[in-house]
RNA sequence: GCGAAAGUGGCGGAACUUGGUAGACGCGCAGGACUUAGGAUCCUGUGCCGCAAGGCGUGUGGGUUCGAGUCCCACCUUUCGCACCA
């Protein structure tokens, strides 16, 4: 019936009070709709529904999000083509989501993988190229040497390759990038505007790591100084050779400790600064270095390194300091080169002791003098072993700047350097641009071409889809580039700008650029001129209420806020986040441990649904737990849900309209209303089920057959939650069209109110028990019916030293 | 290491941005009714100790308060995220 009256179909031109509910589009497996989906997807739907019932234009679309590594390994897996394999799939979770119920409206779903879809990808590629956005320079990829192939992230798993076990190691690539890292201010400082869930933004401040600190200069004084003379003489030769070492550092009130200078093996000074005597050690190190894949090195941690022969002078002491370089030095961070205060460091102190360093103290906390020796109490015993000093208190061994605390000398410092020009204060950010490209077949591919003469040309709007050719062998091969460039045929095109022969880009782009817009395409579709119609854009978009998971909090979401800003400046779209409000739901798990294949406790919804039916399924999904913390899987529990269910379809069947209520439980009836209508813009779920619950077991022991303005509204609240069993109650009793025309039911506030309350009585603090008295006693007449109560005034034993009374509430009486 | 969240019956979880009956609701369990039967339905009970009166109870130890699951201090544990980010 929903399907034939386009019940869940939104008017998106003319609805009015439009509301936009999104809920992260599922990656079609071929294992079907996992539960985890299903729990998440309701949530929203019950969201939605609500919204609706309160007289909103709900438009709840759902798509797919087909491309990508999943889809690609599992078809590889199975030796099918994914092109063969995602339509099945989809299809599969299309009956899957229609027996759950969902609001969905069909008629704007999309699939990430449809080349109308993907065209406006590529599309949207073109509009960050444009804005000299995009960019490709080399960077490290995981190799794994035994399957000769590009792995993703996700495939190594402690430094191994995951199917093979070899380790990992890594290679440099030529690659697409995004600038996001210009972003970085801007992504950080609009969260504050935004109604999101606060661990969401923190996870996303996080990512983004504001660091204030400044960016100091060393000048090396002469790069091919002997490694074995400790006065190293400054000739004019050498200032002619003189290179200068840039290093991010938060902590400049340190400089006076900084003993030496410590580069990332790649760095690329680290070739000039290499002296002949160290060249070997240097390139022996540099090697194992690279050969390291990039996850191991970044848990590695002992402390490994090499001198390159070079000093450099510290610009606030004047003293030379040697030049190393160590892995423990990420190239990707700040300048990719640190200043080594040891000090005042952990991992400079490491460092330090093991190549027997000079260590300086230049900070002494409460208590402490220049001469303290740096240490720190360990566990047992209380034993002091040498330690840098990561706390606050006043600079010391720093020449004039001796005394200052260390907060004013940071300031002082950074602007003393800044005066000699040796450096100056920055705030620098964590977050490093989007490397897009993947050397991966299931995928858009990225629209560039290449041209002896004109270089790098981005197709023409006009030319787009580049459409992802159907190819047999689509694995990823030795040689270390994408399956297309084994495809000649397609990859060789006409240069679009002077005609001669020229070279598709062959790798295809990033799955989270899919996922990275699709909520800006779903109100357009189906239109194919445009990605998205400027109007109804401008009605429906930014979306009201974002619902989805938690693993997305980071790299989904803060990129399509990204791609959001960047449109916005294009002036394509006029606002610049994407999301209002965004709520992470909580995880399933079952039987206390996490779902999985191996263990074997995976649930499947069809089963469940076929017998419980799909509005048990629901409800027991919702009840679970907080719907933001996720909850226990216990078979046992969906029973309960599935008996108050067919209690409220008893009650609906059996109803009278003879006779008036009871007003007792109608006042009871209003206060779930009110509870109820609280609870689910809260994402209360779990509480609002109970509330309806704890009312029909009210309704339940009154007795009496219920009369139909007793169970009628009850329906209505159900709902949302329980659509089908709602839809047909409603019909059942008479209501017009469907359920979710109607108006959410009004609670009458006047209804709550009652004469007489429970007051309840402690003595000394303690609760004694409760009477029940007329509303709006004072003090002295609270006292006189406690006192009355046998059971209570019992322990009233004398005169009482204090009595509080919270009116109609509680009385305490102090003895 | 850094960041975030959380510790409440046999179990999942309630207790409302505000300190005021801890354990709502559901599962499970126990007893009963109906029944040829019950994994159906309905009723009753169910934090712990105690025959009772009563006492004890929200991770541990302190504190504030007439009154603390809730606020403050210290500690312990667990989960999740990020992790050599200078």
């Amino acid at each position: 019936m929903w399907a034939e009256r386009g019940t869940h179909q939104a008017d998106l031109a003319n609805g009015a009070s439009p509301f936009y509910a999104l809920m992260m589009f599922p990656y079609p497996s071929a294992e079907g709709l996992h539960v985890g989906n299903l729990f998440a997807f309701t949530g929203c739907d019950i969201y939605a529904r609500f919204q609706r019932l309160q007289g909103h234009t709900v438009f709840e679309p759902l798509g797919y999000d087909a491309f990508g590594i999943h889809s690609e390994n599992f078809a590889l897996k199975v030796g099918k083509h994914p092109m063969e394999l995602i339509p099945s799939n989809i299809a599969n979770f299309r009956r899957q989501l229609d027996s759950a119920g969902l609001m969905v409206d069909w008629t704007h779903s999309l699939d990430t993988t449809d080349p109308a879809y993907y065209k406006w990808t590529q599309w949207v590629f073109l509009k960050l190229h444009e804005r000299g956005l995009a960019y490709k320079k080399a960077a490290a990829v995981n190799w794994c040497p035994s399957d000769k192939t590009v792995l993703a992230n996700e495939q190594v798993e402690g430094g191994r390759c995951e199917r093979c076990g070899a380790l990992v190691e890594q290679r440099f690539l030529e690659q697409w990038f995004f600038k996001i890292s210009s972003y970085a201010a801007r992504l950080l400082k609009n969260l504050e505007t935004l109604d999101w869930s606060e661990t969401t933004k923190q996870a996303q401040r996080n990512w983004i790591g504001r660091s204030d600190g400044a960016r100091l200069r060393f000048l090396v004084l002469d790069a091919l100084a002997d490694a074995g003379s400790s006065a190293v003489a400054v000739t004019t030769e050498s200032r002619a050779v003189a290179t200068t070492i840039e290093v991010f550092t938060t902590r400049p009130d340190t400089i006076f400790g900084a003993t030496y200078l410590v580069l990332a093996p790649e760095h690329p000074l680290v070739d000039a600064l290499t002296t002949p005597q160290q060249e070997s050690l240097v390139r022996e190190y540099r090697a194992l270095a690279s050969k390291q894949d990039l996850i191991t090195r970044k848990t590695n941690k002992e402390k490994t390194g090499e001198f390159t022969g070079s000093y450099a002078t510290n610009p606030a002491t004047g003293e030379l300091i040697p030049v190393w370089i160590a892995d423990y030095v990420l190239m990707e961070y700040g300048t990719g080169a640190i200043m080594a205060v040891p000090g005042h460091d952990e991992r400079d102190f490491e460092f330090a002791s093991v190549f027997d360093l000079p260590i300086v103290r230049v900070v002494a906390g409460e208590g402490e003098t220049a001469k303290t020796p740096l240490t720190a109490p360990t566990g047992v015993g209380g034993k002091k072993v040498p330690a840098a000093y990561l706390g606050d208190g006043r600079l010391v061994n720093s020449g004039r700047f001796d005394g200052m605390a260390v907060t004013d000398a940071t300031r002082a410092i950074t602007a003393w350097l800044t005066d000699r020009h040796a450096g100056e204060a920055v705030t620098n950010y964590r977050l490093h641009d989007w490397c897009i490209s993947r050397q991966r077949y299931w995928g858009p591919p990225i629209p560039i071409i290449y041209c002896d003469t004109c270089g790098t040309v981005p197709v023409p709007e006009k030319d787009l889809p580049v459409v992802l050719p159907n190819i047999a062998d689509f694995k990823p091969d030795d040689s270390g580039i994408s399956p297309l460039a084994r495809h000649e045929e397609w990859y060789r095109v006409p240069c679009p700008q002077c005609g001669n022969q020229a070279r598709r880009e062959t790798d295809v782009s990033d799955t989270f650029l899919d996922s990275a817009w699709y909520f800006l395409r779903y109100p357009s579709v189906p239109r194919a001129d445009v990605a998205f119609d400027k109007a109804l854009t401008k009605k429906w978009l930014p979306v009201t209420t974002y619902i989805g998971g938690n693993e997305h909090a980071v790299l989904h979401l803060l990129y399509s806020r990204f791609i959001t800003m960047v449109l916005k400046e294009a002036g394509l779209v006029d606002f610049e986040e994407p999301f209002t409000k965004f709520r992470a739901h909580g995880l399933i798990i079952r039987d206390g441990a996490k779902m999985s294949k191996s263990k074997g406790n995976v649930v499947n919804p069809d089963d469940y649904i076929r017998e419980w039916g799909a509005d048990s399924f629901r409800t027991y999904l919702m009840f679970l737990g907080p719907f933001e913390e996720g909850g226990d899987f216990r078979d046992a529990g969906i029973s309960g849900v599935k008996r108050f269910l067919d209690r409220l379809w008893a009650s609906a069947r059996d109803c009278t309209s003879i006779g008036e209520p009871d007003a007792e439980v109608m006042r009871k009836l209003h206060a779930t209303i009110k509870k109820v209508g609280e609870d689910i813009p809260a994402l209360s779920y779990n509480t609002a089920i109970a509330a309806m619950m704890e009312y029909m077991n009210t309704l339940r022991r009154s007795e009496r057959t219920p009369h139909k303005a007793e169970v009628a509204p009850v329906v209505q609240l159900v709902s949302p939650f329980a659509p089908h069993v709602a839809e047909e109650l409603w019909e059942m009793l008479g209501g017009q069209g469907s359920v979710f025309d109607a108006r959410w039911p009004a609670f009458d506030p006047a209804m709550l109110a009652s004469d007489t309350i429970e007051l309840v009585v402690q003595v000394g603090g303690k609760t004694r028990g409760k009477v029940i008295v007329a509303k709006g006693l004072t003090q002295e007449q609270a006292l006189l019916a406690a006192k009355g109560d046998p059971s209570i005034g019992k322990f009233i034993t004398g005169e009482p030293r204090k009595v509080i009374l919270v009116p109609d509430r509680l009385l305490n009486v102090v003895l």
